[in-house]
RNA sequence: GGUCGGGUGGCCGAGCGGUUAGGCAGAGGUCUGCAAAACCUUGUACAGCGGUUCGAUUCCGCUCUCGACCU
């Protein structure tokens, strides 16, 4: 039964999409119209350091709005999507104390949807099992992965991941920590939330979105990556410079690609995530595409009071 | 003009008388604590024309073409 005295649901505006999509400035002006702060989805954009290469807001952009999760942690950080829940659901609980709507901006999908949608319970990895494990399949390769999954976990060896060494490892890791077989623990039971949620994708055509990543990277250059990128040089074994852009000026200093080269790579594989991205939103039905073109007014007209 | 090498799918690149090279890109997809990660699916191409052969991308000849060297 419908009641009067309901208190109205406090709103979450996501705003994804593929990188170069053009998020940032969407969720600026929203945030500004909506008077409200905006917390970040992404990966990457949360460690110190990778200001360019990552396309964080710049300067100004950070002072008209605040945001949060921005150049917050530490590149030696080992950050993950179970943190991001916590972490995220704890910021958006201090905004809603005095906004009715927040936003939250960001192209990792899976960031996103464990604050949607939650995650299960699972044990965390721990670090000493985990090196542990990876330094098994160093020494033991894929086989060695697949034949403990078989024995740990049968139902997960039915599954497609048996070729996927970092999900192998995973999936050893709880049946370890647990003591119980990782499929029996994906209960995939969503969590309720309170508040509600719009969940916008900012999607160009994809000729125009591979045209905007192509100039962003260049103008990423212009505003001196290279000089970035060889700060984080000693980084480079950190999980935070497994990324793209990153990776590529790396071995441009290691002396493997020209400049030249270097910038066609970094294009290219900033296309192909963005298409990874593009794959991961479509299979989600509570996601709403937007053009860049309207997508403020649209989002601005569903969400006025 | 002569000699010697080469010409393989969008690109790189093996190979061989009869069997799928492979990699990259492109396209599509997977996704519960590394996610800008990791992984999966997908391509019948051998310069052209003749010839040899049961069979030629692979052998021979010619043509075209690229490169190196010589005159």
């Amino acid at each position: 039964m419908v009641s009067f005295f309901t208190t109205p649901l406090k709103k979450l505006i996501i705003i994804s999409g593929p990188t170069g999509a053009g998020k940032t400035n969407i969720a600026i002006q929203l945030a500004l119209f909506f008077q409200t702060e905006i917390i970040s989805a992404d990966s990457r954009q949360i460690y110190k350091g990778l200001e360019i290469g990552t396309a964080q807001p710049d300067a100004d952009q950070l002072k008209l709005v605040p945001h949060h999760l921005i150049s917050s942690h530490d590149i030696t950080v080992n950050y993950n999507a179970g943190q991001f829940e916590k972490d995220a659901l704890e910021i958006l609980e201090r905004i809603f104390n005095h906004k009715n709507i927040a936003i939250v901006c960001g192209g990792t999908g899976l960031y996103i949807d464990a604050l949607l949608y939650s995650m299960d319970d699972l044990p965390f990895s721990d670090p000493a099992l985990r090196t542990e494990l990876n330094q098994l399949y160093r020494d033991n390769g894929l086989n060695y992965l697949q034949s403990q999954i078989e024995e740990r976990d049968p139902d997960f060896a039915g599954a497609s991941d048996m070729k996927n060494s970092q999900r192998l490892i995973r999936a050893l890791e709880v049946c370890i920590i647990s003591g119980l077989p990782y499929s029996s623990l994906k209960k995939g039971v969503k969590a309720s939330r309170d508040f509600e949620f719009k969940y916008y994708a900012i999607l160009p055509d994809r000729a125009e979105l591979y045209n905007r990543i192509n100039q962003r990277t260049l103008d990423m250059i212009e505003k001196g990556f290279v000089t970035e990128a060889q700060k984080m040089f000693p980084f480079r074994d950190q999980n935070a410079l497994r990324t793209v852009g990153y990776k590529e000026l790396f071995d441009f200093f290691d002396g493997k690609l020209s400049m030249e080269k270097t910038i066609e790579l970094i294009q290219q594989h900033t296309r192909n995530y963005a298409k990874r991205q593009i794959t991961w939103l479509n299979r989600n039905k509570d996601v709403i595409f937007l053009n860049p073109e309207n997508a403020f007014d649209i989002i601005k007209e569903q969400n006025q009071a």
